[in-house]
DNA sequence: ATTAAAATGAAAACTATTCTTATTGCCGTG
DNA sequence: CACGGCAATAAGAATAGTTTTCATTTTAAT
């Protein structure tokens, strides 16, 4: 599965890949920054570069294998791409990503862009919250 | 009337200062990098070094006198708070932002948030759309 | 197996931003 | 108006995340 996902973005199959690949699968939802996967990857006793990993991330971004986010403003995080869309919600006070999807939401954010005579191409939204 | 705002964040009344604060409330709803505002105020025969650029708009920020935001991953811009709320399109091909403000839009967000048990503290939101 | 093309690791380079340090400028008090 | 204290400044060094370079290794197609 995993292997062909790679093959299909005309990338070799290489290990780094293999790996990097495989623990995003394992952690769907979850969401590494570059240096946190270094780290994830070390503990797994696989030996890959950090700038490997920066270098695969863009790589599988580019692909539509993996999504790139900026939550903080000084750092971007990765998630596998599921295919199936969805926004975000930072706690505030634990850190802690939650996604959701509200179709209502993604309608008005169409309608709001075609009333200024535009097409919508992509957007961002992240809504940081607390806890009542 | 410039001058008020900056005493009345607690900070001292200075040259670059004023400067900064008088331009961006000359060019409201305008967004500039640091940089680009250090470049306005050299063009403006103003001398202000490039940290004190990124020292006092972060003291605006704080102080809820300018807005900054990222619509490009790896610059930060601003803008004059004018104290309306609003959020942004970003025309991919021309690289225009255009603001826009939608009641809807803003109560969806609310009520998606209370539907997890969670309170709004702020939200990003960047459309980005080109011409039909 | 052979071999060209692509991928890797390590270190250097880059870029936006922040910090350090010595100096300057604001402002309340006498 | 002069003084002294302390915040603000400029300049450049430092930092952190990310990208690039380059020599070496690995992949994959024959």
């Amino acid at each position: 599965m995993s292997k062909k996902d790679i093959k299909d973005a005309g990338l070799k199959v290489t290990l780094p890949r293999l790996q990097i690949l495989e623990f995003l699968t394992d952690h769907k939802g979850k969401h590494y920054s570059a240096e946190a996967l270094y780290d994830e990857m070390k503990a797994a006793d696989h030996d890959i570069g950090l700038a490997t990993i920066y270098r695969v991330l863009n790589q599988f971004e580019t692909a539509g294998l993996v999504c790139k986010h900026q939550f903080e403003e000084n750092q971007a995080v990765y998630e596998l791409d599921t295919g199936e869309h969805h926004d975000h919600m930072v706690d505030v006070d634990s850190g802690k990503v939650i996604e959701f999807y509200d179709a209502e939401l993604e309608k008005l954010q169409v309608k709001i862009v075609e009333e200024q005579g535009y097409e919508l191409i992509d957007h961002k939204m992240v809504l940081y919250v607390k806890k009542k």
